[in-house]
DNA sequence: TTGCTATATTGGCATTTCTCGCTATATGGA
DNA sequence: TCCATATAGCGAGAAATGCCAATATAGCAA
């Protein structure tokens, strides 16, 4: 299943959570204080929240929403959620933003 | 003064207005009713209410919602307003958007 | 001036989004 | 088992958005 523009707009149309979508993509440089390798499994809810300054569930909520809209993946690995971009889709989703307008 | 990516992101999440956008990439094809050359003046708004099927009002709005986030231009000329992409800041904002995320 | 047409603005209501605090659930350790 | 931690989900109130009808305004022509 692709990718549905409106749905990846809609979850664009906020600064915080373009701004996740933007730093997840140096995840190693934006999110340094995370044991595992972020490029590799993702980056855990709690420190992507500590960046935005803004509640845990907010960011919950918005992590959620960057996924229905299939801009990220995410899995769970022990007590941590770990989110990271899903490259195919995003490059998708520019693509037919680019053909669309 | 550039385009600013979340005033154009906002103005995009709303199908009807990315819908509206998109048709104005071929005015000349999705428009061939009206009389002036689309692709030179743009497109007057009650030719693109007619094809959006929505009130007058809301249609008047969601051009001016286009014009504040600098995606489209408008002129008068006599009664008519004419619509028109601009082209500059549209490929700027696809730029800004595919070096954010 | 009067009146017609095209567009913009205003007011309003229903729906959605933003964001929080609180609570529930899942995981792993003592 | 009990507790601490990480995340998700559930109201809830404020703000924004979607969309309309009605009204205002601007341009033009008679």
């Amino acid at each position: 299943m692709s990718i549905d523009i409106n749905d990846a707009l809609k979850a664009l149309d906020n600064p915080a959570r373009l701004a996740i979508l933007a730093k997840l993509k140096d995840s190693r440089k934006n999110y340094p204080e995370q044991e595992v390798d972020p490029e590799q499994v993702g980056v855990c809810v709690s420190i992507i929240q500590e960046r935005a300054g803004l509640s845990q569930s907010t960011i919950s909520l918005y992590l959620t929403a960057l996924q229905r809209a299939k801009l990220v993946t995410s899995q769970r690995i022990g007590p941590w959620t770990y989110y990271k971009r899903d490259e195919a889709n995003i490059a998708e989703f520019l693509k037919q933003l680019q053909d669309l307008i």
